[in-house]
DNA sequence: GTCTATAAAGGGATAGAC
DNA sequence: GTCTATCCCTTTATAGAC
């Protein structure tokens, strides 16, 4: 129960919480009514049908991904910086919502009508640039060379799937949920410490 | 529709079907009956309830992960072809059913209590044995010193996340459905590459 | 075993009072 | 804006004929 703030922000943070943890179909309007103090016809009230609260929690749960990308590429810092900071920036704010990468995965997967128009993340990550980088530092005998495609996802992957994956994760690997944070953190390292290796292995 | 099957058969394929590109809420028994080519109430006759027959086609499922696991630890092979067995084994298997990683981790991630029992890899991945592998090999000099929990989650993170990421990735980084085969192919030997590189960055 | 018909419950949405 | 009461369609599950 959400308490000093106004009735649209009361729902709002209702609904994010509770679509996360349950997805579009498992979510009942009920529990997000509940969730907030309030009852289910004023959520129609305010967003009128399921869809329209569905679209605007995930509205804005999309824009607040890009800016976690943005400094990976912009910046003028050295490559492995990049890698760092955006590990970083992106774990720190997966820990404010831990079920956020596993909700935006499934719900695009089983609809992807749904959310076309939002899914472009050509606007934070400009693919051409990235390859300049890379091959550049190639040219330089910096890095081995690859594939854009492969690099990316390599880091996105090693960042984003213990987080999708985390209760599994936490059963097989014995992890208690105190010890997840401090996981976490090592990862921090790890990932830039797998790429790097990966990019220097110049035998 | 399923042919030339008996109609036990026909409804657990179909159920693994609607269920994987649903969901356990978004699925419909009537859309499993239709997919089957029966009625609904021969899913009740022999399943009695929507639960008992998505844990009868979960259960399958989860069953024939663990194999794919087992070569991975258990044969007297080198470190790196472990290694790449598994990720080759492992992509093969999804080719079959491609939305089972994402399918698996979600149905567990919401609900872990419909689950409990059957979600042990302990039977196929025993972490002592491959700690010991690290160790030893680390004290022979021919790789780093590294935490088993991070080895398994690289693996297993830069294996499956693309998997399960499907379509942001082929829509983010512009892959069409007749090159992402290829892109997969092509995995088989970056995954093994990144760990290996990762494990020799001996400087 | 397989079907049609229907019960029973669930859940999104609306009407109307305050 | 917020509530209670209720509508009504959807969906799971069962009864009973064949």
């Amino acid at each position: 129960m959400v308490k000093s703030k106004n009735t649209e922000e009361k729902i709002l943070d209702s609904a994010r919480e509770i679509f996360m943890m349950k997805g579009f179909e498992g979510a009942r309007m009920q529990e997000i009514a509940d969730h907030a103090g309030i009852n289910k016809a004023l959520l129609h009230y305010y967003f009128r049908s399921k869809e329209k609260l569905f679209a605007s929690i995930f509205n804005k749960i999309l824009s607040q991904i890009g800016p976690a990308m943005l400094t990976f590429i912009n910046e003028e810092i050295p490559l492995e910086v990049k890698i760092w900071k955006f590990v970083d920036s992106y774990l720190e704010l997966m820990k404010k919502f831990p079920r956020m990468p596993l909700f935006i995965i499934n719900e695009i997967s089983i609809n992807p009508e749904r959310i076309i128009g939002h899914l472009n993340f050509s606007d934070f990550l400009d693919l051409r640039k990235l390859e300049k980088i890379l091959h550049d530092e190639h040219g330089k005998g910096r890095i081995i060379a690859v594939d854009v495609k492969h690099f990316i996802v390599n880091i996105i992957g090693l960042t984003v799937f213990p987080l999708a994956a985390k209760i599994i994760i936490q059963r097989n690997l014995q992890i208690q949920n105190d010890e997840w944070h401090q996981f976490i953190e090592e990862r921090k390292k790890v990932i830039p410490e797998t790429i790097m290796g990966w990019l220097k292995n110049m035998d």
